[in-house]
DNA sequence: GTCTATAGGAGGATAGAC
DNA sequence: GTCTATCCTCCTATAGAC
């Protein structure tokens, strides 16, 4: 039982490590990365402040910590959301999904720490971070020049990109439902409203398999 | 000489205070409420810290007063601006063209602030600004349900302005020119995209003497 | 891994001389 | 109005016992 070598891939704790990240994440999106003491995230996971340095060696690594867990979850959920997803309005339609419940649902102060507080991180930080955030931003690159070579957009797609997504991160000063009551509706609007539609307009041309750039729709 | 009483309005060294609201200004923009010291603020204008004291009673009236400036600007801005514009179409482009000024140009630093550090406002200090920025609010919201009743939007007021305003603030992530560079092809540019129009077929309409809902063009 | 205790400094704000 | 000097609180981080 003692001395098992092979499976002992020397776990430093990791769970209390995730508990104190989502601590933080919650508490530096609240009060702000500045007005947030490592004594106030310690008292929230019941622990004394030695024991965060225990698990991190400077409050800046929390927020980089953060961070990191923000991007990678947006990943996972854009890509899960994109999966199987051919036609332009489709596509758009399950990026705004996806991001819209990044930004409000669970895990919103993940992601409004990443948002907020990024010119906090040292530049070293930053870049280490950089590769993968851009991924994101390609992502939502993309899909608006999806949209605009199938003519739903006219605007450049660095441009269409630069009107939707700050309108999404917004939503969260708005959106004040439960995290899974505002889907239909609310996604439709925002697409519709972003193309220029009436809602209903948008979903007939959602649901009509229309000029479909990436084929495969049977 | 000594005691004119009519004129003798008991100016409060405004000159100074001004100076001071303005770094106070710049530097919460650079590096937040929380993350800026009143000595660094003290330094920048040369003062000591004792000095800053004299002219406001803490930290947290500095903050207010930069807002209430920001607030008030972006008021006497957009209120120029739409002076005289009578067009659906043109009162939007003259709006986007004040607030991309407000957002981008030399007091960038103050409506920075003014979005970025709000809710660090007490809440006393919050209900004395929120009748100012109210109004603000409304004059989007006006011309927002303009377009829409003039058809050039479909989607209802209040979204379509969750859609634009974010965005317009955003633009000082991205706009990276000289203040007065960007002016008529961006103005154009990122008003066609929220119509979800070519800029050629934006600008045809604005020079059009399109359905006028409040008359008074000759 | 967790704690108590504390270092060493920066924070907002004040007292009182000039 | 401006300064120097200072107060006291809070900060990040570390030392060392358990």
């Amino acid at each position: 039982m003692l001395n098992s070598p092979a499976t002992k891939k020397k776990r430093r704790s990791p769970v209390r490590r995730e508990d104190i990240v989502d601590a933080a994440a919650k508490l530096f999106s609240e009060g702000g990365y500045d007005g947030t003491s490592v004594r106030t995230i310690a008292g929230e996971v019941g622990l004394s402040v030695a024991s965060i340095f225990h698990h991190v060696a400077s409050k800046e690594e929390l927020l980089e910590a953060v961070i990191q867990r923000g991007i990678e979850l947006g990943m996972a959920d854009i890509d899960a959301a994109l999966k199987g997803k051919t036609t332009p309005l489709g596509r758009l339609r399950a990026l705004v999904h996806a991001h819209i419940h990044l930004v409000n649902g669970d895990r919103r102060h993940i992601h409004r720490v990443w948002t907020v507080e990024w010119l906090k991180l040292s530049e070293s930080a930053r870049a280490r971070l950089e590769m993968r955030s851009a991924e994101y931003r390609d992502i939502i690159q993309d899909t608006m020049r999806l949209l605009f070579d199938n003519e739903h957009i006219f605007a450049e797609p660095g441009l269409s990109g630069h009107l939707l997504m700050p309108a999404l991160n917004w939503t969260r000063t708005w959106i004040h439902s439960p995290p899974d009551k505002c889907d239909r509706e609310l996604v439709d609007s925002i697409c519709a409203a972003f193309l220029n539609l009436p809602v209903d307009e948008f979903r007939k041309r959602l649901n009509s398999v229309e000029g479909c750039a990436s084929g495969m729709t049977p």
